[in-house]
DNA sequence: TGGAATCCGGTACTGGGGTACGGGTTTACC
DNA sequence: GGTAAACCCGTACCCCAGTACCGGATTCCA
């Protein structure tokens, strides 16, 4: 499989393989003698676990590390993907709850009807809290 | 007030603040004869708004926009706070709803006890959605 | 008035995830 | 065997919000 058979079937950009490749999250593949990359099938479904792992909320560093794992396992220094899922979790939660507050502060802000925050900051009723 | 106060006052770098009047959140300031910056009192106040601003989502491009239009008011092309905040506000609840998905789907793949996503990939009945 | 503290401008770097460009090879197909 | 498409590598650039570093100038205070 040629790369840019693999960039279409995986729906990516010809560079990002490459920068994939550079970061660690495709091994790196066969070569022609000419030097053009040949990649197995499963490369596809290696990018596949790329792109639902991103969707998770994993950068690319924490991805390889996972793939890291997956493909020497045994026992080692690296966290598996429940420890790393449940982290990641934890900071999505938190995240959410931000979010939350922030969202809640917007809604307060409309009601109130604040339309100015130069003004807004001498109001001490207004609901956004400037500190 | 000098720049090192000001910035001191804010809890805010003093590149920071240069940075700010590059990206058009500062006025440029009176300076002395030598070319040090003079700020007036009230820029501290300035430097509140753009924080809360920022902490409400905001990004510094829409805050230079929200600040040019509480600086000369009236009628004219930008969108007030009012509009901004309930753009600012779907944005915001678009993103919870998508990382509360996320959230769900790491809680799935915890309880369902994936620890490889290259092995989850092979298993139909994983919760995680690879496609 | 001298030296420490502060400030100046310009440039370059961080992290995260790519994308774009350019000049030169290699491969595929007729 | 010719030519167009695909591919190579290296480098530079994008967004976003700063931060760091530099040599040189200025200001403050004793």
């Amino acid at each position: 499989m040629r790369s840019g058979q693999l960039a279409a079937a995986a729906g990516v950009n010809l560079q990002t393989l490459r920068y994939y490749e550079r970061r660690g999250l495709l091994p790196e593949p066969a070569r022609t003698l000419g030097g053009h990359r040949t990649y197995p099938e499963d490369a596809v479904t290696r990018l596949r676990v790329i792109k639902v792992a991103q969707r998770l909320g994993f950068t690319l560093t924490e991805i390889a590390d996972l793939l890291a794992v997956s493909s020497h396992r045994g026992m080692h220094s690296h966290a598996g993907l429940q420890a790393q899922a449940a982290t990641k979790l934890a900071a999505i939660e938190a995240r959410i709850a931000d979010l939350t507050e922030i969202a809640n502060t917007l809604r307060e802000a409309i009601t109130y009807g604040c339309n100015d925050l130069t003004h807004c900051a001498d109001y001490p009723n207004c609901p956004i809290p400037f500190d």
